[in-house]
DNA sequence: TTGCCCATGTAATTTGTTACATGATTTT
DNA sequence: AAAATCATGTAACAAATTACATGGGCAA
């Protein structure tokens, strides 16, 4: 499972509270790596138990409303770097908007597609502006060694918005070009 | 959810067992989705229960060992048709090799994650060559609608195959050019 | 007739998603 | 003090992965 070293490294990076880490999930981590608040808080409270972060509770009052901070300890660093070192296979694919694609080329329904494509390109754009906003904010000037290595993450998902956004746009067109006909053929 | 889509797409375009679709999601639906036997079977079997598919047993024997054919229904192809015209937003991110570049960047070990891009760049690089043989093969003439559409399916894994390779490359001639040291700083 | 492979399945576990609950803090 | 919001959770569910089980056919 990869989500704990997900949140290893985000703690590793910076301490924070359980929403905290929710909300540079959203953001920086995002890109490359999605969670939701229930996640984490599932994930921070095995990582506590097994001593790869410790949690500090507010001296005043220990309870459920109150804000937590989580910082990794030295075992937790050493249990990062021993996985950092391992070898997995890139991420099964599951593209649901393929199966569109392809299910609307044997019912012969090619315009049916055509939505779910444009709210795709949509998104993308949109994903891409992010990252080259967040590209030229943290990583144009000189880099240290650290910086180099994460601008090469923020790199890969700027590279898989552009080739998702260029898909897209291919996508359209080619359906553009297409006799318009939306209906099965006989 | 949609692998349900998927197994009836793929019967729709041929009706199968569950050897076949299982070979069939390894090979020409491996590049959009992948699936399991486990995942199939199950799969089927649901997709039996609500009429969308229909078994063909054997007549001399039925039993567990014995291979059925699962086909499409005429309800089957109006549940694809309309869940076709549906809206999904892009899948959730999640890449591992991003996670250990990062820890790499937090624990200062340049070195450590070299092997996994490699082996990344090998695999995307093998499945670039699969997957340009299948384009050559299948997609070299003149196509008909049908072709057009599954074509741009393939282009799909095509590039984003292409994107990985390119990216795993410039991780790599990024790492060599760091100072070779694969300890963290002090 | 034993061992092996093929095809079909079961079961347990893990991971991710969706909906909701609780206590504290801030705002009106 | 009521309402909204923030932070931390719980619970139920769905999907995917992993390991194993069963029956049939075939080959040594």
């Amino acid at each position: 499972m990869s989500l704990q070293f997900a949140i290893l490294t985000a703690l590793a990076e910076r301490q924070s509270t359980g929403i905290e880490l929710t909300r540079r999930f959203d953001r920086s981590f995002g890109y490359f790596w999605t969670a939701t608040h229930q996640q984490i808080y599932r994930e921070l409270d095995r990582l506590s138990s097994c001593g790869w972060v410790e949690a500090t509770t507010p001296p005043d009052r220990p309870g459920r409303g109150q804000p937590k901070r989580f910082a990794i300890t030295t075992d937790g660093i050493s249990a990062l770097q021993d996985w950092l070192h391992g070898i997995d296979e890139p991420a099964p694919v599951r593209e649901s908007i393929a199966i569109r694609l392809r299910a609307a080329a044997v019912v012969g329904d090619i315009a049916g597609v055509r939505a779910a494509v444009t709210r795709h390109l949509e998104v993308h754009e949109q994903n891409l502006a992010t990252y080259r906003d967040i590209d030229a904010r943290d990583f144009s000037v000189p880099e240290t060694e650290t910086d180099i290595l994460r601008h090469l993450v923020l790199k890969q998902g700027l590279r898989s918005e552009q080739m998702w956004a260029d898909w897209c746009r291919e996508v359209l067109s080619t359906l553009d070009r297409l006799p318009p006909r939306s209906n099965p053929p006989e």
